[in-house]
DNA sequence: ATAGGGTTAG
């Protein structure tokens, strides 16, 4: 009798699957397990409480020989939790040959229907909650309108919610956010304005439906309409910054967040970390480190996650690596995929592969996005055969069906590595149709390896789904340059101003004293720019006294080379690093982030001054990291 | 013994 009582109190203090696994060895040797109400703590436990240990649930669930709705409801509960929906929604279909699913069963179940966006799916679990008498139930009722919004289907939602015997709070607030997730921000505005009490969450949901339209200013002045604003108001608005570029902001709300007081919470923190990511913004992330760690939340995965992206895409893999290590909490899924990532970005293919099988051992289920990152770290190092061995593997293994970004990897593995035809085939023969994305990253491909033909094959496709593409004009535009054809860059361009199409600027970010300074392309003079400007002509003499000749092919116009020559010394990568360079002390990494990829000239150019200068320079660009030092790149030429 | 809506990293 008091076995029980220990094992339940046991199971309560359980912090992580280690805990459970020496819980479940007590239980098995006491015959506790054999007890339905232990087993469902126990399953509860597994599934829910703690992280990383669903693997662990399932696998006792399946020793018991007639699990009651409590453990199945629980099983189907930690699925839709861990991003598994159809793992949830197997076991409900399992549970409903032997059992009759209760509200709960639909709560959790149309929670997971939501997450796997199907909306057949959807409506026959709605039917099955018919039958069973449960669709009236106002729990079951609010998940079903976050179902349906969720599922692109907002007019059924709208119905539930009409016909929903009884209405509370939170099931308005769901409508509210359903017009919102579904763009609908006039819908969410009247529901909003219908609403007959609103509480601090109705506001909340409001705020983030502005933020996620990116109606940013429209969000501030409904912010300061906020009767009480509380911590989620203002992750709500860092976040929503950071989503929408607006940096600055991001760290102003943060700091000003600080300042009156407001306790920051874990979705703050990883707001304004992604802000520093984005912008690469490395000092910021410092202190901001420096703050977690005396406020506690290393303690929390997310906020590790969000550290370590940012100490990655901050060009310091070597940081990240540590965070990865140390982290105090549990590790999740998220935080293997991004030191995966992140070791991709800057070139560590062997190292990303060897973290992906350490995963794999430790007894981690890798995820989609795993997969993309470990594809995206043999595309980028040339490894054909390792890239189809895992693209086999997560169908194989893992039962994972892969998504358009994963067909995109492959298209970009095979055409990187210059078999453009191979790329070619594979587009046509994927399953699903390809997007305009497909065809860029081919296009992107024919660029590299000067393929002129395919390219304007590729073109046809391309501007068929998507015209108006600036990128895409001045990619194929540049093939043109690069062979000498001018009449055919001249015809691009004349498309592009009678479509009245803008290049899209290049700019690159640098921090220096904790301040963002943003340079553009051949952008004119002012106080910063002068500065970088005059030191940009200084340090190209002395590349040219070492030998160094403008190399221009990757620019737009058939113009005198004198002028090509100039376009490219202007690019905005070379400001900032000149820039860089008059301020920050000697021996100190040049940090930029660009908006585009770097250009061969660019490249060229960073190589040397690392070496003229002995200085290292780590360039973000749009598709992976470059380390400069003694005149050679971490990304040994290939891009 | 369980639950529905809001902010969170890859």
């Amino acid at each position: 009798m008091h076995g029980e009582h220990l094992c339940k109190s046991l199971l309560k203090s359980c912090k992580s699957l280690n805990c459970i696994k020496q819980v479940h060895a007590f239980a098995y040797k006491t015959a506790l397990k054999n007890d339905p109400v232990i087993a469902g703590e126990f399953i509860l436990c597994c599934a829910v409480l703690i992280t990383n240990a669903i693997e662990y649930a399932q696998r006792f669930f399946l020793e018991i020989t007639q699990p009651d709705v409590f453990m199945y409801n629980t099983l189907i509960r930690g699925f839709s939790d861990s991003n598994s929906p159809q793992r949830a929604l197997t076991t409900f279909v399992e549970m409903c040959r032997n059992l009759n699913p209760d509200s709960y069963s639909f709560a959790f179940i149309l929670k997971a229907a939501a997450l796997s966006r199907c909306f057949r799916t959807g409506v026959q679990l709605h039917c099955m909650g018919m039958k069973y008498g449960l669709d009236t139930h106002v729990f079951v009722g609010t998940t079903l309108v976050s179902m349906y919004a969720e599922c692109g289907g907002l007019e059924f939602a709208r119905k539930v919610f009409d016909e929903m015997p009884e209405r509370n709070v939170v099931a308005w607030n769901a409508m509210v956010n359903g017009f919102c997730r579904g763009g609908e921000l006039k819908g969410a505005e009247e529901v909003f304005g219908l609403m007959p009490v609103r509480d601090l969450d109705s506001w909340n949901v409001m705020l983030a439906g502005y933020v996620k339209a990116g109606e940013v200013e429209v969000a501030e002045k409904f912010f300061l309409e906020i009767p009480e604003k509380d911590g989620v108001s203002w992750s709500t608005m860092i976040v929503g910054f950071a989503q929408n570029c607006c940096f600055d902001s991001a760290f102003g709300y943060f700091r000003e967040m600080q300042r009156i007081g407001m306790r920051s919470n874990e979705a703050s923190l990883t707001g304004v970390l992604s802000a520093c990511s984005q912008a690469g913004a490395f000092e910021f992330a410092k202190i901001l480190h420096a703050f977690m760690e005396k406020s506690g939340f290393v303690w929390i995965t997310s906020v590790n996650n969000a550290l370590l992206d940012t100490y990655s895409r901050c060009g310091n893999v070597c940081m990240a690596l540590l965070i990865f290590e140390r982290m105090p909490g549990e590790k999740s899924v998220i935080s293997w995929t991004s030191m995966i990532a992140g070791l991709a970005m800057q070139g560590y293919a062997e190292k990303a592969m060897a973290l992906f099988m350490e995963m794999e051992v430790f007894g981690l289920r890798p995820d989609g996005i795993t997969f993309i990152s470990v594809l995206y770290a043999c595309s980028h190092a040339g490894l054909i055969e390792e890239g189809c061995r895992y693209f086999s593997k997560m169908k194989e293994k893992y039962g994972l069906e892969p998504t358009i970004e994963h067909y995109g990897c492959m298209v970009d593995l095979y055409g990187r590595a210059g078999q453009l035809h191979k790329a070619y085939n594979f587009i046509l023969q994927m399953p699903i149709p390809p997007n305009a994305i497909i065809w860029r990253t081919l296009l992107g491909a024919c660029s590299i390896h000067g393929n002129i033909e395919l390219a304007v094959q590729v073109r046809k496709s391309l501007y068929e789904m998507d015209p108006n593409n600036s990128g895409d004009h001045v990619l194929l535009s540049n093939i043109y340059a690069a062979a000498g054809k001018w009449k055919d860059v001249a015809s691009v361009r004349k498309s592009m101003t009678s479509k009245k199409l803008n290049k899209n600027p290049g700019w690159s970010m640098l921090e220096v004293d904790k301040v963002m300074y943003r340079f553009v392309a051949g952008e004119r003079r002012n106080k910063i720019t002068e500065e970088a400007y005059d030191k940009l002509e200084e340090i190209m003499l002395k590349l040219k006294f070492e030998g160094y000749i403008p190399e221009s092919r990757g620019v737009l116009h058939d113009v005198e080379d004198e002028e090509k020559e100039d376009a490219v010394s202007k690019h905005s990568e070379k400001l900032a690093v000149a820039f860089g360079m008059t301020r920050l002390c000697k021996g100190r990494v040049l940090r930029v982030v660009k908006n585009l990829r770097v250009c061969t000239d660019c490249h060229m150019v960073m190589k040397l001054i690392s070496k003229v200068y002995k200085l290292e320079i780590v360039l973000r660009d749009r598709s992976r990291f470059h380390s400069f030092k003694d005149g050679l790149c971490s990304c040994k030429d290939y891009w």
